[in-house]
DNA sequence: CTATGTGCAAAGTCTTTGCTCCATC
DNA sequence: GATGGAGCAAAGACTTTGCACATAG
């Protein structure tokens, strides 16, 4: 997603307006977090980006980390990868199903949707390796936590 | 996903066989743990099978409820949802794309897919609520896994 | 200068593991 | 009876939080 140093030092500046402009205070330990985050392009773990961070920061702490991030995803700078909370949830239903996750009260739904399984996966990713399964998530607001957060 | 108690038995009485065949021993806890999961069809933690398999074995521990779980997963009985592994990954690219993720050493890789992103999700999920994103998840091993594992 | 952010340490969740006793086959 | 499974307790991984000090604006 970083195709050059120009591109990396453009996300770095808009980082920098970005948290200008929503009041957040531009720190040492967040701007090299977010450089952690633009270099590890493959969704590094909070462990990882510690591990990337330190190099610079060697005073960091792990839970600077965490609550950075916290802030960072609150303020929509980050996403989370494949998040519901952080306990594992399991499924009887073996049969080939997409999620619907309500990302307030994080309740999952099942549905069914026959035209997205008989599709083919993209060319681009032909080279990757041997796909196993492929799922839909939808993620959003449920009519219950809709009619409450009203 | 289960319609009526007539289905609610045949499970079971698949479940068993599927022990027997592959050689798991049918004991109370593993009935119970399978029956909260055929009762809860959307998706219970660990914990919440643990509370429901209380009420009817009030001396089962949670980690027999992990790991019997885990020996379900193991024996393709059940799945885990979104599993990655037990800690959350970040992801600065905002754009519109999915994911690839090895289930063998769990790196995830991007990728587009705008016929996928040009569709709209099916007509059966229009009462859920207000959809946010949708998301493709592939699952598979990546060719590198693919080579180690020969 | 002031309020936000950081570091430290401690605690909180969720999950796994070693060992002994028990129950299934 | 033999062996795989359950229960107990303790430890491990990941994450959050309270408080005092530091620093950006």
């Amino acid at each position: 997603m970083i195709d050059s140093k120009t591109e990396f030092s453009f996300m770095m500046d808009s980082f920098e307006k970005a948290c200008k402009a929503k009041g957040l205070r531009i720190t040492h330990q967040r701007i090299e977090i977010f450089k952690a985050l633009l270099k590890h392009t493959n969704h590094p773990t909070t462990d990882e980006v510690f591990s990337q961070v330190r190099k610079h920061l060697r005073t960091i702490s792990l839970d600077t980390v965490y609550r950075t991030i916290a802030t960072f995803e609150e303020y929509g700078l980050i996403k989370r990868v494949h998040h519901i909370d952080n306990a594992s949830r399991f499924d009887v239903n073996l049969s080939e199903h997409h999620h619907l996750v309500c990302s307030r009260c994080n309740k999952i739904e099942d549905f069914y949707w026959p035209d997205f399984d008989s599709m083919k996966p993209p060319k681009s990713i032909a080279g990757w390796g041997k796909i196993g399964f492929k799922r839909v998530v939808i993620d959003g607001m449920c009519s219950s936590c809709n009619e409450k957060n009203k």
